[in-house]
DNA sequence: GGCATGATTTCGGTGTGCCGAAATCACAGC
DNA sequence: GCTGTGATTTCGGCACACCGAAATCATGCC
């Protein structure tokens, strides 16, 4: 048990617990991966004969040892390739997802290796997530979710999520990208959003903004 | 019909008509691609049905003008991806063929244009097989077998077979290169075996290896 | 023209990963 | 404690790419 389809479940259950530590149920696995229930139900029950995943009837999927070593390698070689991309290729940030999630299944260890060489071995892919070194060690930045940060909170960007490209176009657009320094002016009230000043203007971010941007804590 | 299955078959018929030019039978097929007979004639029947390939039962295989383009542009991604590999990640040339059986199926058009744009657009790869152009131009060096070359000719080698390794990095240690100039001596009496004289020094070499280097013609 | 032979095709079957529909379960609210 | 509800699992089935064994065919030789 070491295919393609193994590796992105145990990748997008890593995922789920990477910035915020609940397991991940069944169903939410089946939306995150586009498939039918029935399907992931299945399919964790390999991956738990294959001793990479916990699982009781009816209760969540958690990684093992194995199953984390496993998803650790895909996540790096996930980000080490959104990262050559930008880096080397001229993609967008918004651009380079699907493409890594193919390529990510079919490179060498030997070729994913020389790749992050090449790139100087960096530690952040495009959005902010930490690239895993090659021996597995994962370093996170401590950081705040802009909608949890307090008013007068000031910090740079240290991660934003890349699963709405449309999203990181619009903050691109807004002058927000990776190390832009934003500061937490307040709630508007009633509208759900949040001001935020990004050097001299002010933008107003609605929850799912609040809930893709992450500040230096 | 656009499997990564389909890209292989079509490219191991483009292959075998490529620097000789005899339609290949289903078991020739099954043998080049590692499978069994049975497993071809039924792929064959569905690329037909596909339109990429004509075959009357019993008879040869041969690719209709679609298969000839998709087999073109699979040999461009193949080549392209061995020449960087060379180039780029410090592969000798005996090393690059598995890897670049299966990143040719994974990698976008854009990121392949770009890969070979940063090489310089190459014409041939590391064993002197023309790359096609994007546009599925192709350009192949007029040459001549060493097995069917005349007493006396001398030229640079244009292109050496891939297909066997251990040949490749023998060749490697005796000198004998892409570009390296080549002179046919002669025949070793009874021995099955060629002369040849590759700077200050003459090599015999054995049926194999004059099957698989050609010369400038 | 008949026949042996090897190549080719047909046939039944496998493993993987997926699906929708039906059955089952856990648990919250009464 | 019972029950309704939504989540989970089970079940039957499908597509793809593969296999070995059995049947069929084309051909070349007598
Ligand atoms: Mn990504
Ligand atoms: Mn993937
Ligand atoms: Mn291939
Ligand atoms: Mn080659």
């Amino acid at each position: 048990m070491q295919s393609t389809a193994a590796e992105d479940y145990v990748k997008a259950i890593y995922h789920h617990t990477e910035w915020q530590p609940e397991p991940i149920t069944p169903s939410q696995l089946a939306s995150r991966l586009g498939l039918a229930n029935s399907t992931v139900t299945e399919m964790v029950k390999k991956l738990a004969a294959a001793g990479l995943v916990r699982h009781r009837p009816y209760g969540a999927v958690e990684l093992t040892d194995d199953g984390r070593a496993l998803a650790v390698r895909q996540v790096r070689r996930h980000r080490v390739v959104e990262t050559w991309l930008v880096e080397r290729h001229g993609y967008d940030w918004d651009e380079v997802h699907d493409e890594a999630e193919i390529l990510e299944h079919a490179l060498s260890d030997r070729l994913l290796d020389s790749i992050a060489r090449s790139l100087g071995d960096p530690e952040r892919d495009p959005h902010g997530d930490p690239i895993p070194a090659a021996d597995g060690t994962v370093r996170r930045p401590d950081a705040v979710l802009l909608a949890d940060a307090e008013v007068g909170h000031a910090g740079a960007v240290v991660r934003i999520s890349d699963a709405d490209p449309a999203m990181l176009r619009f903050l691109a657009g807004a002058g927000v990208a990776l190390d832009a320094r934003l500061t937490v002016l307040g709630q508007k009230p009633y509208s759900g959003s949040i001001q935020v000043r990004s050097g001299s203007t002010t933008i107003d971010v609605g929850p799912d903004v609040a809930q893709a941007i992450w500040l230096a804590a």
